[in-house]
DNA sequence: CTACATGCAAATTTTTTGCATTACA
DNA sequence: TGTAATGCAAAAAATTTGCATGTAG
């Protein structure tokens, strides 16, 4: 994905941090705020919690980036490059992406990578009837 | 369900703090921790933010009670009674269960309450590889 | 140039902890 | 009566805000 492109197109400006955290993120595939903050650091000494904070906000507004809500794991903020399911051990907290096809996934979760998966989590999103109306 | 009866076998004292807490949430369908505390607080003046943030770890560890992750809302808790999915209003926040088929979801979803279904969220939990050897 | 973004510090909000007291079993 | 739970206060962690300064377009 072209970072530049995506917050062009968001008529977000293109600044080094900006770009710096979505690389981040890319790179650990799913990142909490702590981590990128933290890892940025190491070559932006001077970048701001805050700045993490608030633009944490426009990605996501922007569609840039997804969260990741992971029970009993904090936050986390995935690249928005097609949907996919995730995959997460129970013992080890290990997170990974899988590829997200009704009939396959149960398959794909067991034989590949995971024995018995234990809990499937599903939400839906949409407007509900009473939104469509106003 | 059984309140008193999930408590004892799990080990847990059968408090009025916590019969309150899992009573709110089943009254609500899901609760976030300040809803529990506000409205307990009604009928139970002396109770403490901290017993219900202490609770809701003992109840989420016995599986009484469930975290339900939403993009964009606050942490909820609810009873664990059965597998279900969630649907998620993206203008009013407003979820709801809804019947976890396979098959039958996505239809279920569109026809009866919501229309054009916009996001699917879905997460596997289970045993990696790695921890089912160790 | 100008509007938006950054970084700092302070303020809020959320969650956790320690400890004395209470109450369930 | 002993152990676990509660409630308070304080601490720690996470997130947000306001504002002066810097910078991309």
């Amino acid at each position: 994905m072209n970072f530049e492109e995506g917050l062009k197109q968001n008529g977000l400006k293109i600044t080094p941090q900006r770009v710096a955290i979505l690389k981040e993120i890319q790179r650990r595939g799913h990142a909490t705020i702590e981590e990128i903050y933290e890892d940025i650091l190491k070559e932006y000494p001077s970048i701001s919690l805050a700045t993490i904070y608030k633009n944490i906000i426009s990605l996501c507004e922007a569609d840039l980036v997804k969260e990741v809500k992971v029970s009993l794991q904090k936050q986390r903020y995935e690249i928005n490059c097609g949907e996919h399911a995730h995959i997460v051990c129970t013992e080890c907290g290990k997170l990974e992406d899988i590829e997200f096809g009704m009939e396959s996934f149960y398959h794909n979760a067991m034989i590949t990578r995971y024995i018995q998966p234990s809990f499937v989590s599903m939400t839906i999103y949409g407007k509900c009837n009473q939104c469509l109306k106003e």
